[in-house]
RNA sequence: GCGGAGUUAGUUUAGCCUGGUAGGACGUCAGCUUCCCAAGCUGAAGGUCGCGGGUUCAAAUCCCGCACUCCGCACCA
């Protein structure tokens, strides 16, 4: 489905929207979750926990998402999360210094450089504003991340611009008071906050947007030492290190060398089968091997899973192994020791990181479960079933007769156990087409022959197929109906 | 941030060129009808015409600035 039907949706079914969008002054990159929005999150979350968290025995922590200056010195974000920009002293205009030099002078220089050194350039070759021509003031490091300040006084510190710095900082206390063995997943959903350019794309490209963060401590000697691979060694994957991506199971992507060894394998495939319960379309996925120019500063080995979407291949995890480069940078500026015994071997972990994307997953579930039935005249959203923001819809066919009342019983009956939602207004086939597009997948109608013999029909979404189930076997068949996988 | 295109009710859109009381469709709500798929009938609510300034007797309409949305570039979860 297109970008333009899946906002509509958002718009007129209450998904998501912009954010302060009364106001005049409202900022580009903020939108809201509303109740719909807010379902399907919860129920996406959930099956994340079931899927990764659970399924792995990680501790799940929530750190604040402001946090001290120290932390990014020693994360390397004061100095590498920014972008050198120079502004015209004329016109006023901002350009990224690397790329005007680049485009001016033909000179290609690593974004990470000195302001010095491109202010150096600039002047040699001359380089004059392209709009009018003016000449630049010198060079500066636009930062990414929102720095706040604390108290009175203002003390410097920043909204976090990942989630994953509270879990390396809080690594010692873990594992220390919660009996941490390695290898250790480690996990946190959250907002991150990164002050975006150009923000795009509704729930694309956000500067306040969710992530769901696992990373998992290990000792780097032992990353072919891991038993649980056999799980998911036959776990089809899309892989991707040059060329099209290739499927292949995990045991013949590591066999074959696509991915260096069984830990990040054993991750990358509960991943992948995760990714499979959310309904995305995982034919259109890859986990593509990022080259040397593409990766994060911190990251050695780095695999985005990407899925293709209206918008093109949009990437929703980040997968990064970051060896000892946050335990040992924290070790180092905290004073804090970050070593642990791993049966008698005293190691500093290593990190594998798997960096979730939640906006875009859910995003991606929207586009790829939403769809056009020309044939019924309907849109419907398939969502599984454990994830539609509506588990069931109860209606009454007509409201007299005591059918009102009855479909009120039912919906009393279930609304504590289910997302039930309650209609009697309008034309039947309206309100089966409403809830088709909150992607309830069945609805229990209420007609004259319940008041006889106390059954009722049940409508499913997809097939619009009906059958008739007794009143008393409802709480089972919504139960099993809406059971996560 | 650059270049381009846009912004009128919940959604979609007419009106803008050529200034003169903002209109339709869908949706929503109430009622009638209706024994299973957006039917029909009656009625109603819903608009700072993105925001601010200017021109004018008069601005949705003309001019300027800004914001936001979308596309491309760049960047990224």
């Amino acid at each position: 489905m297109d970008y333009e039907s899946v906002m509509k949706l958002a718009l007129e079914r209450g998904f998501y929207f912009p954010s302060c969008e009364v106001y005049a002054d409202a900022q580009a990159g903020f939108w809201e979750y509303g109740p719909s929005g807010v379902g399907l999150k919860n129920k996406f979350l959930e099956l994340w926990r079931r899927e990764l968290v659970r399924r792995d025995a990680m501790m799940e922590i929530d750190g604040s998402q402001i946090m001290s200056g120290s932390v990014f010195e020693a994360s390397g974000h004061l100095e590498n999360f920014a972008d050198p920009i120079i502004k015209c002293a004329e016109c006023g205009s901002t350009f990224r210094a690397d790329r005007i030099i680049s485009e001016a002078a033909g000179i290609e220089i690593p974004e990470g450089a000195e302001p010095a050194e491109f202010d150096r350039i600039l002047s040699e070759k001359g380089v004059a504003c392209p709009k009018c021509k003016g000449s630049f003031g010198g060079a500066k490091r636009f930062n990414m991340m929102f720095g706040v300040g604390i108290g009175p006084e203002g003390v410097g510190a920043y909204l976090r611009p990942e989630t994953c710095q509270s879990i390396f900082v809080d690594f010692p206390r873990l594992y220390k008071t919660m009996r941490g063995r390695l290898p250790l997943g480690v996990a946190q959903v959250g907002k991150s906050f990164r002050n975006e350019i150009a923000p795009r794309q509704s729930l694309l490209r956000l500067r306040e947007f969710y992530q769901a963060e696992i990373e998992v401590f290990c000792n780097p000697s032992r990353l072919d030492e891991v038993d649980k691979f056999a799980e998911v060694q036959d776990t089809t994957i899309r892989i991707q290190t040059d060329g099209d991506p290739v499927p292949m199971t995990c045991g013949q992507a590591v066999d074959s060398g696509a991915i260096p060894n069984r830990f990040v394998a054993y991750y990358i495939g509960i991943l992948a089968e995760f990714y499979e319960k959310t309904g995305i379309n995982v034919q259109r996925s890859r986990f593509r091997r990022l080259g040397e120019k593409e990766k994060a500063f911190y990251a050695d080995v780095a695999f985005d899973f990407e899925v293709e979407t209206a918008t093109g291949w949009l990437e929703l995890v980040a997968c990064n192994y970051r060896s000892d480069y946050d335990l040992s940078s924290h070790a180092k500026k905290s004073g804090e020791k970050f070593e642990v015994m791993d049966n008698d071997e005293k190691v500093l972990p290593h990190v594998f990181e798997i960096s979730m994307g939640i906006d875009r997953s859910l995003y991606t579930i929207l586009e790829h479960s939403l769809r056009e039935d020309e044939k019924n005249d309907r849109t419907v959203l398939s969502l599984r079933p454990y994830l539609s923001p509506v588990h069931v819809g109860v209606l009454s066919l007509v409201k007299k007769d005591g059918l009102k009342e009855k479909a009120d019983e039912i919906y009393m009956q279930l609304r504590r156990k289910c997302d039930a939602f309650l209609d009697h207004s309008g034309a039947i086939g309206r309100r089966y087409r409403r809830l088709d597009e909150v992607g309830a997948p069945f609805a229990i109608t209420v007609d004259h022959q319940t008041i006889k013999d106390d059954t009722v029909t049940l409508r499913m979404r997809d097939s619009m197929e009906q059958k008739r189930v007794r009143i008393s076997e409802l709480d089972s068949v919504v139960a099993e109906s809406i059971a996560y996988p």
